[in-house]
DNA sequence: AGGGAGGTACGAAAAATTTCGTACCTAAGG
DNA sequence: CCTTAGGTACGAAATTTTTCGTACCTCCCT
């Protein structure tokens, strides 16, 4: 079971549904802007520049949660998100090295 | 560009159209059926039983074709499907691996 | 205490994707 | 030659996903 906030443990990541969460265009930049930083930065959800409400904002990070891309972290009030870059090493190896290759699309294609 | 088929060459191949393509149920299944087995077996389109009427299976495996996933080749009357799997390797490693760890998912959960 | 920034929940609208039916084409086999 | 199996194209229906607005909450700052 997924921790009160949503958190799936190590071992309950399901792949499809970490290339359903990264198959939108929004959501992959988030990822790959996170992947291309330092180990461990946590970056606040509204430093990305997404083109959207924040109710959609808020959508399109609850799906990264749920999917085990990112951990979102209460600091006061407001929330950090930080890829969990070693789960995710751990579960799916590899799967970093191909975002990261990729890299971070530019906003107009994505 | 693509050829007259619609295969993209290697190096046309896109990690976000990949994910996208990856990222339905049904085409995961037959992607994953086809890591599953050896290396340049071709099996019918028909072969993988999705419970899907004829036009909608064409429209699967166009996306699957543009992905860059598979490679079709006619054979007769009828369509065979291989998975491009060296150039899927060669472009983005590691990505076949993570597929079948994942395994052939029952037809029920998708 | 009050205002503002940052968030979530919920419901509905908008957009994209999946699905199907029909019509049509080609090749293989009787 | 005719039938059948396997496919594609196109348009429309169904479903899912994305998006937004509104209402409400909490924490920080003045």
């Amino acid at each position: 079971m997924p921790d009160p906030e949503g958190h799936p443990s190590r071992d309950e990541m399901d792949l499809r549904t970490v290339l359903s969460a990264l198959a939108d265009p929004l959501r992959f930049r988030v990822v790959a802007a996170l992947v291309a930083e330092p180990e461990r930065v946590e970056r606040h959800c509204t430093s990305f520049g997404l083109p959207v409400s924040k109710s959609t904002r808020t959508h399109h990070f609850r799906i990264l949660r749920e999917a085990g891309l990112i951990r979102q972290v209460d600091r006061g009030n407001s929330r950090m998100a930080r890829l969990r870059r070693e789960d995710i090493e751990a579960r799916f190896p590899g799967l970093i090295a191909l975002i990261a290759e990729a890299g971070v699309p530019e906003p107009q294609d994505a």
